[in-house]
DNA sequence: TCCGCTTCGTTGAAGGTTCAACCAAAGCCG
DNA sequence: CGGCTTTGGTTGAACCTTCAACGAAGCGGA
């Protein structure tokens, strides 16, 4: 293309909202999270999942997945967590190159423990401030989003409605 | 208070798509930077608002607040920029604590090249994917959790009008 | 069976962020 | 002036993420 199309006033406005919204927000997040349950955001999403899923356990991959996290970031992730004794790993019984990571007691209860004051944040950053209506807003904009980035960079100008 | 208010389902959907969708898109930004112009986007970010600036020069803390970064992360970022020859560091002239960054020639050939990419990027996965309508609702909720944030901690059920 | 290809997960190094500690200059107040 | 507090900014250590490289195990065709 031979020239940018640089954003409107508009559209700067609602892009740097969004932007600056989740950096504020998630800076207090992590902060919260790290005050109280002495983790980062992201490790508290891996107890997270472990604790919502059959046998508090799932396969490295599946994690990482659920999770949003490269495996690189999940392995060193459980490795951190595993040495506070809140999570175990595990060989997969029949695939040897499977590992398992299991939410141990001790992680529940941090998880129990850390939960409340983390949606109490939530609630009063994100939730208790938008309508039913912005919610339902918010769901369908993110959900165009995710949809688009997992498409990847191919250009949608570029009309090629098989491939 | 005594029982934690969970998320409703709803609640929860808009709240997983939002968190989602930032995760997935900043990832997918800061690959982009990192491949074009071998910067994350917190550092783009400083470029940015440097470019903007009265002489392409800010305050050492006037720029973390515009890129709403710790003195500390700025105090960092602006080290490698200007060991890349994008930033230099001078005395501010009248308070001997302050400190000025510009942006160089260098710099600003740099993001020249490299906000074209960034704003196809953005336009692709955020902006030409919503209606005028979803960015007004966008700006609208960013601004409202930015300004939720920005309030603190302090209880919204705590009616306390005057304080 | 053997060989190549892919998938799973880990590792170490490099780079970025956070946190607490710190120095220097400014401001304030006696 | 002299001491106290505040502000601006930097530093180093600890921690987290990324990236590329790797080893081990499954898969699949000749």
């Amino acid at each position: 293309m031979a020239t940018t199309r640089w954003l409107t006033a508009e559209q700067q406005r609602a892009w740097r909202a969004y932007l600056e919204s989740t950096k504020v927000l998630f800076d207090a997040l992590d902060r919260q999270l790290q005050r109280e349950a002495d983790m980062p955001h992201a490790y508290f999403e891996v107890l997270v999942r472990l604790s919502e899923a059959e046998q508090r356990s799932l396969r490295m991959s599946e994690l990482a997945d659920l999770t949003l996290s490269s495996r690189s970031r999940l392995s060193h992730a459980v490795a951190r967590l595993e040495e506070r004794g809140w999570v175990v790993r595990t060989k997969h019984e029949t695939d040897g190159r499977g590992q398992i990571a299991t939410l141990t007691d001790a992680g529940f209860a941090v998880l129990e423990s850390a939960a409340p004051g983390h949606v109490d944040t939530v609630r009063r950053y994100v939730i208790d401030g938008l309508s039913d209506e912005q919610l339902e807003q918010l769901a369908a904009i993110g959900e165009t989003i995710i949809a688009r980035v997992e498409r990847g960079p191919a250009d949608p100008e570029c009309l090629d409605p098989g491939a």
